[in-house]
DNA sequence: TACATTTTGTAGCATGTGCTACATTTTGTC
DNA sequence: GACAAAATGTAGCACATGCTACAAAATGTA
């Protein structure tokens, strides 16, 4: 009975509505990075067959440390297989993902271009913006690309 | 002699676009916390004349640890100034990035509503978009809305 | 085969962001 | 003033992501 619990322990229910968006915004920051990785990794295995620790490195702009690292985690998460000095490749799972990032990478920067955003921002901006689209708002660019 | 300079020490230069995008993406991701923040600081001390670390915690939804140590920083980088136990108010410098995310958001709210989201994935989206939203981009998105 | 190069892996560090648990200070109330 | 509650601060942990430096395995070539 010494501790009044000042704060409701268990799910912290977010007073604000700007609280709940910041929470989902850090939630998908952590699956930010998961999406570029298999994204990239079906982008090499499309274009050569296989994807190696350097590929990636070079394509994500990253040192082959932090690629390795980051695959640990994939493994882990069961998104990728690999053995060691060997070749990575994805899981069913990671397949799938990679399949909606690459669409819905297309999608987002075919808007951004057709509201005039040249290719060079667009990418840039897609790569940022991408990770934070969701469903409803991937239809309603689907649906502003079909009219325009 | 002995180490013939595998990669390039300096400034890595990416190969691709995508690194370079992912890069900046990063870089992007370093300054969205201290745009929330000083966004946040700035809507509280315009609705009630101060913040304090509570309103802080319950408006970004995090704990008021969470908030003490990322307010040193935004200290330590310029943006804020605090002393303990005493309210938090802004520099100059956060004072003008509160400005232009609070316009930025708007806009990008707006935008998201005008091609026919819902307001609160509208809210939702934008929390995540924003910070990654171009200046190009962004006028383009105003474009828009005078348009429409 | 022997050697150099490339590739991959590991060790250890830094930063940022989150947390719980506990300590201290401030504030409100009797 | 004294006490309780609220607010703030500190210690220490976890995890993700980046790095450099060094070690080991794989690969290419004389």
């Amino acid at each position: 009975m010494k501790k009044p619990a000042r704060q409701s322990k268990k799910s912290v229910r977010p007073s604000s509505l700007q609280a709940e968006s910041l929470q989902q915004t850090r939630r998908e920051h952590a699956t930010e990075i998961a999406e570029d990785y298999v994204e990239a990794i079906a982008d090499l295995a499309a274009a050569q067959g296989e994807a190696r620790v350097v590929d990636l490195a070079r394509r994500l702009g990253v040192t082959h440390v932090t690629v390795n690292r980051t695959l640990a985690r994939l493994q882990r998460d069961g998104y990728v297989t690999a053995q060691p000095y060997r070749a990575i490749f994805l899981t069913g799972t990671g397949r799938k993902l990679a399949e909606a990032c690459q669409q819905r990478h297309t999608t987002v920067v075919s808007f951004l271009r057709s509201l005039g955003i040249n290719e060079k921002t667009a990418e840039l901006d897609a790569e940022g913006i991408e990770h934070h689209v969701s469903p409803e708002t991937l239809a309603a660019f689907e649906r502003h690309l079909r009219k325009g």
